[in-house]
DNA sequence: AGTTATTATGCATGCGTTTGCAAAACTGCC
DNA sequence: GGCAGTTTTGCAAACGCATGCATAATAACT
């Protein structure tokens, strides 16, 4: 009922010529006349006959298959990511076998990778265990981490600039003339919430404040509404926010305005981080920090490739800066001109 | 400099049996004896052996892959649906070869998917050619399409019914004593928009009144946008919008209020069409339809495991109901008690 | 202990390619 | 036409594993 695969033996026969001939006309680069190559492909288009990309990976040792593996999806934005990787992929001839896991380290999931031969790893939001990152060092598989910083790991690293994010949003809302800032965070273990925070209040250090309140969200909307509530029972109220993630910052938002009748940003000021699409929109007008995404996916892609090409891993790490999208949810400091008003242009791929 | 691959010879060498010993045990089911397999395992642990996925696909003919083909996401739940599938995949043992495109049919991107010897297809926002569906039934392969529907393909098919959705959405509507109904379509030649517009249109014929005007946001946040404007610079305006999906309907309410003024659902209704989770944001608390993502996964890996299993492709063709999620955005219909008013219990996987 | 039934093991082949090597077929030139 | 140089071709050996088959080892009964 299944009919047989056809082979390039099939197809070496119906065109009278060598087998190695058949895969010669399918290997760019290699010495066959036109001749025999079009007899070739007359006879495979009648089969319709396709390389077996199996086989060929078996002898060439390579599969052309980059392992992605990424834990529960704490933002939206992972498909854009998603969906930029493997398009770059393809244009490079690689594909994406794809792995979800809920695990912090993903040293499981990767011996189960590992077995299909890929060629090189990206992990996003998870994290594998130093030992294995060098198993994968040694048997020539570079690994990236795409937005988790590992310290002293074999494995490369691209991420925003969170720390100076972070940074940058304290110094926006000092300047906008708060005095009582409070932090949501986001999951305390992740890199990304970390950083945020450190480099907050490195920025609320600098002139000698403290964070008003912290609470946790997890980056869950329905914990950012209670953090929020937390923060709003207190007797000496915030009068500003900056929240860990934008998808929390919306959570907030619409808690301020619906549970204890607040202006924003007349009454408190809220920014957020990522700029999720959900952010531009009129209700919400978030100020928040864009993280480069594209930019972090071509530079992810390039890096593995390239070290796939020299067959050599090595440990690389790459930091890009955000911007600082200016809206209405805070207030805007009196001395900052229209500085900064980016334009989303999207991922252009 | 890279570590040679260590195969089973290797671990055969160290354990002082042979390669086929080696084999079994890593073959669930086969035969060995306690004695050997242990020994082996302790030999494959020391040389951290891992079977050749590859190796091991080209005799057993068993890739254990699926290929997975997504078109431009238009919709932000696509990523739960990757996430559900992926992991529904790795319990069975399955992992997805991921591709994206543009384009609206796969045919290309399909002769590369074949070349990696995958056991099934899911296709989620594409199409392909019947040919080519022809053509994978006879290499035994199933292919599934998500969330379209293609006439008399040899593929297999799991849909929500976007007919009775929009259906029941224009019968709330009429029930909430609305008289001009307007509409806004997402692509035109997308089989989602064309079900949920006729379904709208044939309950609006039930009463005999007509779509009380048409426009077309493409899936799109800012043409939705503009479709509204188009739609309140109408001499006499609708009081209400049926918007083909959440994302545009969001968009619709945000020109409706900063633009026109409007008050929502006094002046006008508004119903979209996906619950996606801003739809539950206390901003827009959108009434919509939701679909069943999350079983639609369950059937589509199953019916491809299934066929898979059973080693015989069929056409099998799921359709499965929407539930109608009560919210603020629209006049809640006076006979209506509080029917409807589903939690969202969120992708159990 | 001898016989049979059962289970374990190793050997060798094949899965569908690529590719080094040597032979064969061309090419150009005197 | 003959010779050197170049390109094309086929042969055969991998690549790492699973598996049918024959044999060896063990277990189960008399």
């Amino acid at each position: 009922m299944v009919q047989k695969n056809i082979t390039s033996d099939d197809v070496a026969k119906l065109a009278k010529v060598s087998q190695s001939a058949v895969s010669r006309t399918f290997t760019p680069g290699a010495s066959v006349s036109d001749k025999t190559r079009s007899k070739v492909l007359a006879a495979a288009k009648k089969l319709s006959y396709r390389p077996n990309a199996i086989a060929r990976t078996l002898v060439t040792q390579q599969s052309r298959v980059i392992g992605v593996v990424v834990a529960h999806l704490d933002n939206p934005l992972y498909l854009n990511v998603l969906e930029s990787l493997s398009k770059r992929l393809q244009r490079e001839g690689f594909h994406a076998l794809l792995f979800m896991t809920d695990a912090k380290d993903a040293d499981h999931i990767l011996q189960e990778i590992l077995q299909y031969q890929v060629q090189g790893i990206l992990m996003a939001s998870v994290t594998l265990s130093s030992g294995l990152a060098e198993e994968c060092a040694d048997l020539g598989i570079p690994v990236m981490l795409f937005n988790r910083i590992v310290p002293g790991t074999h494995a490369s690293t691209v991420s925003s600039d969170n720390f100076s994010g972070g940074q940058r949003i304290g110094r926006f809302l000092l300047r906008g003339g708060h005095e009582r800032i409070a932090y949501i965070a986001g999951q305390e273990e992740s890199s990304t919430n970390q950083d945020r925070e450190r480099g907050f209040l490195s920025a609320l250090n600098e002139v000698k404040i403290k964070c008003w309140q912290r609470e946790v969200g997890n980056y869950n909307f329905e914990e950012a509404a209670e953090a929020t509530r937390r923060l709003m029972s207190a007797s000496e109220k915030p009068d500003a926010i900056f929240v860990a993630s934008d998808a929390m910052a919306i959570s907030v938002i619409d808690t301020l305005r619906n549970e204890h009748n607040m202006q924003i940003p007349d009454d408190i000021s809220v920014i957020g981080y990522d700029n999720i699409p959900q952010a531009a929109w009129a209700a919400y007008s978030l100020t928040t920090m864009e993280q480069q995404f594209t930019a972090m996916i071509r530079i992810a892609v390039q890096t593995l490739l390239r070290q796939i090409q020299a067959d050599q891993v090595t440990s690389e790490s790459f930091v890009l800066p955000g911007d600082l999208i200016v809206r209405g949810s805070a207030r805007i400091p009196p001395d900052l001109v229209i500085e900064n008003t980016h334009v989303i242009s999207g991922l252009d791929d």
